[in-house]
DNA sequence: CCCCGTCGTGGAAACGTTTCCACTTTCACC
DNA sequence: GGTGAAAGTGGAAACGTTTCCACGACGGGG
């Protein structure tokens, strides 16, 4: 319990050698004897010695630790992301900084400063638009090693791990037509804010042109209480023909639901509700969320995984982007559109298909 | 765009004067002519330097970083406290890295020698149990400054932000006991593994032994699927006059719900349920979940700032549990007992008391 | 007019590491 | 028994910063 801790000088002296000979038999870097190896590890053993990661940093120019930008731990999705990350990293030996930015541009920038400030490795990011990103602007030009995570940048030239948003939302908009959906509506939080929301209303209504009918009426609604039953009153005064919503995330949907039941309108029978992210506790509710399930997990391992593979070889991540697979499954909030009102019950119900396993991360 | 970043050399060049004046002069740090300050701060801004971390931290022996371990970042609970530690953080200058233990005492070590190695100035976490836990005595014995969340620790030599889990728990008891539930069960993941857990149960038990009722049957389950439903049926053997459950967390008190409906029984008509924690989805399912809601963003930024202050002060976090404020949220799921189960139906069901804001974090 | 604070200044040492380089030593081989 | 290569070694420089200290200039009071 000696003040300060020993440092690789005192490794030296207890073993009898020089500093240069500890450094190479600790880090495997060079060549050693037997005799000097085993009094090197015998010292460092006894001094319960550590290495000084700055003065290793300082020299090395690397700080086996990469950063993290999100733009909130709230929201699960991320936060799986993020421990997918960690654990991934972990394994290389790598740390992690986590900075979130709150869907804001501004404090984006300043996050990224800090990231780029503490001389981080590489970067993994989220942010609310890359087209127009200061922050990822920023990692270019000082040429930090960076991936996307759920962004799917339309340029080419950035590394990216996420899921075919517009893919996805396809599906969903196939499965409700063929339950015959006819008239749905897109419902999003803050959906200037995020290229997500925007590929997956893109592709949701690409799949009702396609069969000749009308676009999906897009609701674009604020955190406020309240707002969301205002939004859906106007939408079943403007088009009380819907049958059903395809909410830009799962928490979303459920305060859907929520506010349908406000309304007097229950969920599957009266209106149909389908989710985006597949998190956890849209298994446990019922009526069970039927939704696209996303391997947000997977997402932040294998960015890290490409990462530090990249770092590794002293090069950029590959770029382009990667799409991991996701899964529709189909909760019990979803059903065959109600072909008439019939005293406010619902029709028929279709065996639900039983929700599938996530395949496990690989 | 040099081949490298621009030191504090090149500033003292191109201002025409020693490094010890840049460095005075951007750290406020000494006496500078007002001559020299413009020189220097125009010679910063020119090649837009930035400090090298390493080489200050070297110097300096601090990292301005703290470290974070919490049991898993899925469990939305430590993901807003990490939020909540992360901005607090950042306002004084502090970055986070963070790390997750999967509630196993192994991992726990492991990050926390990660932690220490990156020379972190302080940590705050979240362990299993207090007062065995390696990782909390790794701290100590190296003098790191620390302060916990979530826990709760018996000895008083510690810091630590959390809430009162026992006088919680008692409040749930009596608020069970007054509508009429004489007969009440515990249910817990990993009842062994968490000292919160424990501390529910026993407030929880403490109030119906305080009106001499029957001690609350604990209900250990698994995450095994199907599990709670087993341990449920048994519940319901042994003790058929059982109407309230008691979970430890809101995650578990859905799950409980569900394996309910799919036994047959209703939430609240037949049985009522009560969690803890208020996470976010807790207001958007139906029947909305009556549970404890605990200020886990605060809990994290007030850990933070403790923290903080401490490190700039050259001390150790004031010793002591500092309890926050929680609140009885009471939901739909909570209701009077059934008096005598008449055919499947609820007898009564009280005006419940609107479910309360939680107070913003001050 | 000299002395002595005060102020601003820059050289240099230190923080703990990696790594280059030059120096032994060893040993196989002719 | 010389020669050469190969293997092991430690001194020392460098990484970028903070900070101690010594030095010169400058001014006010005796």
């Amino acid at each position: 319990m000696s003040i300060s801790k020993p440092t690789i000088k005192d490794v030296a002296e207890l073993a009898g050698c020089g500093i240069a000979t500890v450094s190479r038999v600790l880090n495997n870097s060079g060549p050693s004897s037997l005799a000097s190896r085993e009094k090197v590890l015998a010292a460092a053993e006894e001094l319960d010695f550590k290495f000084n990661e700055f003065g290793r940093s300082l020299k090395s120019r690397r700080s086996k630790t990469i950063g993290v930008l999100v733009p909130t731990l709230c929201n699960p999705v991320f936060a799986d992301a993020v421990q997918g990350v960690q654990q991934a990293a972990a394994v290389h030996g790598y740390d992690v900084i986590l900075t979130s930015a709150n869907y804001d541009q501004e404090t984006e920038k300043t996050a990224m400063e800090t990231l780029l400030a503490k001389q981080v490795d590489g970067v993994i990011l989220t942010v609310s638009s890359p087209t127009n990103s200061i922050a990822l602007r920023m990692l270019k030009e000082k040429h930090v090693p960076h991936c996307l995570i759920f962004n799917q940048p339309k340029d080419a030239d950035v590394s990216a791990v996420g899921v075919d948003n517009v893919e996805a939302a396809r599906i969903v908009g196939q499965k409700l037509f063929e339950l015959g959906h006819r008239d749905a509506a897109f419902v999003a939080v803050q959906f200037a804010k995020s290229d997500r929301s925007a590929d997956r209303y893109r592709g949701f209504a690409e799949i009702y042109a396609k069969h000749g009918l009308r676009e999906p009426e897009l609701l674009e609604v604020d955190y406020a209480p309240g707002d969301l039953e205002i939004a859906l009153v106007n939408l079943f005064e403007t088009s009380p023909s819907t049958t059903a919503l395809f909410a830009s995330n799962d928490m979303l949907a459920l305060a859907c639901i929520r506010a349908l039941r406000s309304l007097g309108k229950s969920v599957p029978e009266d209106i149909s509700v389908v989710g985006f992210d597949g998190i956890a506790v849209a298994d446990l509710v019922h009526p069970k969320l039927a939704t696209i399930a996303t391997p947000c997990h997977a997402m932040g391992s294998k960015a890290a995984q490409l990462l530090v593979k990249a770092l590794q070889n002293n090069e950029k991540p590959p770029t382009g982007v990667i799409s991991l697979p996701f899964e529709f499954r189909c909760g019990e909030s979803l059903t065959l559109a109600a072909k008439k009102k019939v005293a406010g019950r619902a029709v028929t119900r279709p065996a639900a298909a039983p929700a599938t396993q996530m395949q496990p991360n690989k």
